[in-house]
DNA sequence: GCACTTTATTGACCTACATCAAGGCGCTAG
DNA sequence: CTAGCGCCTTGATGTAGGTCAATAAAGTGC
C-alpha cells in the first residue's frame, strides 16, 4: 500500500482498512515532466489526480490567449473537473510547470468506489466541497475586483508557491498583460 | 409528505422510502416578498434552500458596489455556500427579487441526514458537483470574456429567465454599469 | 566561454469601460 | 390629472489596462 499524503485522508471519513486497501491497488502512478501535458481539449477528462510532487496550472485559451485558472501544488485534488463529471469533452488545458509526480485515480475507479462503500461517496463529496469554495472566492475575486487587488489576493492565497511561479503565468492568472503587472509590481 | 419538485430527486441517487419520510417532516417552508433577504453579509449561512417559485439573486458588496453572483430560479439550490460548508460568517447577500417561496433544509438537519443514510452524502456529493460544474463556466467567462460576449453567455445560460430581470441586475452580473449594458445593446 | 531563446521591463499610444451629468419614460400614489 | 421615483438611455470626458515596439536580463544549449 502507497502512502498517500492528502488531507481528505486525515478527514473525519472513516476509511475501513480494507477500502483503503482496495483504493491503494488500483490507483496508478503519474509522473510528468515540466511542460507536460495532463490533459488536453477537446479529449474527455478520464483521470483525477492527486499532487504528490511537483506544480501545474490550468488553463483555458481564447482567441490564442491563455488565460490561467487555477494553480495544483503539492496534496491537491487536479482533474479537468467540468469534463471529468460530466464526461463530455471540455476546452481546459492542465500542464506541468515543474516535473511533476501524481496518483491518479481514473474515472471508472472512483465510479466503482463509489459503489463499493458510502465511505468513496464522502470522499466525492468533500472534493466537491472544497472545489465548491474555491470556486466562490475566485469568482468574488474576479468580478468585483481590479487587477492590483487581485494581485494581492493571489499572493495571499499562493503565498507559498508564488516564488515558483514565473511573471506571465501570474499575470495569465490575473486575466492581464505581462506589462500590466510589471506595472503594478513598480508601486 | 410534500411534494418536491427537484431533478435531483429524479436522479440515480435511490431514496428509500423512510428516508422520504423523514427528510419531507423535517424540511421548512419559507416566502420572502420581493426584496426580502435570504441571507444577510457578517452572519452564518443555516439554510439550504429550494426555489419552488420565484427568483432570487446573490451578490457581494465591494467599495459600495453589488455585483451580482447568480440568480436562482425554480428548482434551483440556493445558500451562501462558502458560509454554509464553513459555517463561518461570509460578505455575501441572497435576495429575492420576487415573490419567492422556498424549501428550506438547516445544516443540522442535513448533518444528522448524512450520518442517517448515505443516500444523503450522494444528495450532497451531487449539489456540490453541480456548483463545481457551474462555477468552472462562470470563472471561464470572467476571465476571457469581454462586456458583450459575457452579456451573449449570459442570455444563453439564463434564456428561460432573462426577461424577468432588469437591466441593471444583469450589469451587476456582468460586472458592469447599466451605461455600459445599454450601449451594448444598441448593437 | 558564446549564441539563442525565453522572460521581464519600459515607453508611447489606443480602447473598452467607468464616471458624471442630463433627460426621458413608465410606473404608482395622491 | 400630476408629482415623484425608479429605471433606462445618451452624451462628454476620464482612466485602467491593452497593444506594439524596443531593450534588457536571465536561462539554456553547444
Amino acid at each position: 500500500m502507497t502512502a498517500i499524503s492528502n488531507p481528505f485522508f486525515q478527514s473525519t471519513t472513516v476509511f475501513p482498512p480494507e477500502e483503503f486497501a482496495f483504493f491503494g491497488a488500483h490507483i496508478q502512478h503519474l509522473k510528468l515532466s515540466k511542460g507536460d501535458y495532463f490533459f488536453k481539449p477537446y479529449f474527455t477528462c478520464k483521470q483525477l489526480g492527486i499532487v504528490q510532487k511537483g506544480l501545474l496550472r490550468s488553463f483555458v485559451t481564447v482567441a490564442d490567449k491563455e488565460y490561467n485558472i487555477e494553480f495544483y501544488s503539492e496534496q491537491q485534488f487536479v482533474s479537468a473537473f467540468t469534463s471529468f463529471l460530466t464526461q463530455k469533452p471540455s476546452d481546459w488545458t492542465i500542464q506541468a510547470l515543474e516535473n511533476t509526480e501524481l496518483i491518479t485515480i481514473s474515472h471508472d475507479l472512483l465510479q466503482s468506489l463509489y459503489l463499493r462503500h458510502s465511505c468513496w461517496v464522502d470522499f466525492g463529496k468533500n472534493i466537491y466541497e472544497q472545489q465548491t469554495i474555491k470556486k466562490c472566492h475566485r469568482e468574488k475575486s474576479l468580478i468585483s475586483s481590479n487587477a492590483s487587488e487581485r494581485y494581492r489576493l493571489f499572493r495571499e492565497e499562493y503565498e507559498t508557491i508564488e516564488n515558483r511561479l514565473p511573471l506571465f503565468q501570474i499575470a495569465a492568472y490575473l486575466g492581464i498583460e505581462p506589462e500590466t503587472l510589471s506595472r503594478l509590481r513598480k508601486k
